[in-house]
DNA sequence: TCTTGACTTGGAGTTGACTCAAAGATGTAT
DNA sequence: ATACATCTTTGAGTCAACTCCAAGTCAAGA
């Protein structure tokens, strides 16, 4: 698979695919004799973890790590494990966030169409200070 | 209360707490006569948002436009909704991808965890293409 | 063979969100 | 009244993650 065809697929710019690479946040992809990069199965799978890490908002530098460990052989399973468990709980907490921010936004959003709904706006008078008692 | 107090109470550097009034993400903060920022309520009510909104993804670009919209009154309270709207469907695709990174996570624990009880590493083979596949 | 388009690298530029520094004003405790 | 901490602004610097550019190489079709 060419690099277009993986950009395409996994709609990632071609940029940021060699970026990936050249930052080691994946392993060196397979290359033509002529070097332009041909992926195989296993770079694609690379790839996809990259993307699934990146799209949940995990740092590239986890990446980074990850494969250094992964390269380093069994000895660093342990590590590895360590490493995954912590990102595991980052994206616990950020959930929480999410579901935090979205309440509010859910209370907002019902305030906002009962006021275009009946019109009535007086609830806008110190909007916030409403909003922060709750 | 003070700006420091302010930065305290909410674990947010006074830097950007000024950095957030300077961009028009809060309005301008009630100040002394010496022109020192003394936060009230209903300025500390906008910092929470802020807060609130930063700490889910969002942009400070949005806080921009829906203090924008807040400060040109009733007339753009459909428009507020909207925002939020969008902004709350952007929240729940963020969460989707955060499950979906949990799962491909829990996964890979999981055989690490199995690795590094049972010592069998056999599955280390071919590792990433066995993930792609699932 | 020649053209054309996609690919290559290395390096520079951009964006978003802070973060820091300098120089000066304010406010409080002695 | 005088230190001294804390505040102020303006502007520059940093960092992550791309994103773009230039100059050149590779490969498929006429």
């Amino acid at each position: 698979m060419t690099i277009k065809e993986v950009s395409e697929k996994y709609d990632i710019p071609a940029d940021t695919l060699r970026y990936y690479e050249r930052v080691g946040a994946i392993p060196p992809v397979t290359r033509t004799a002529g070097g332009i990069r041909d992926y195989q199965q296993e770079d694609i799978g690379w790839v996809e973890l990259a993307k699934c890490m990146r799209s949940a908002g995990l740092p590239i530098e986890v990446l980074i790590e990850y494969l250094t460990l992964f390269k380093e052989g069994d000895s660093t399973i342990p590590a590895r494990f360590e490493l995954l468990t912590a990102q595991r709980e980052v994206l616990l907490d950020q959930r929480r966030q999410i579901d935090e921010t979205l309440a509010r936004l859910d209370y907002k959003i019902g305030r906002y169409k009962i006021a275009m709904e009946g019109g009535d706006l007086s609830w806008e008078t110190g909007e916030e200070p409403d909003w922060t008692a709750e």
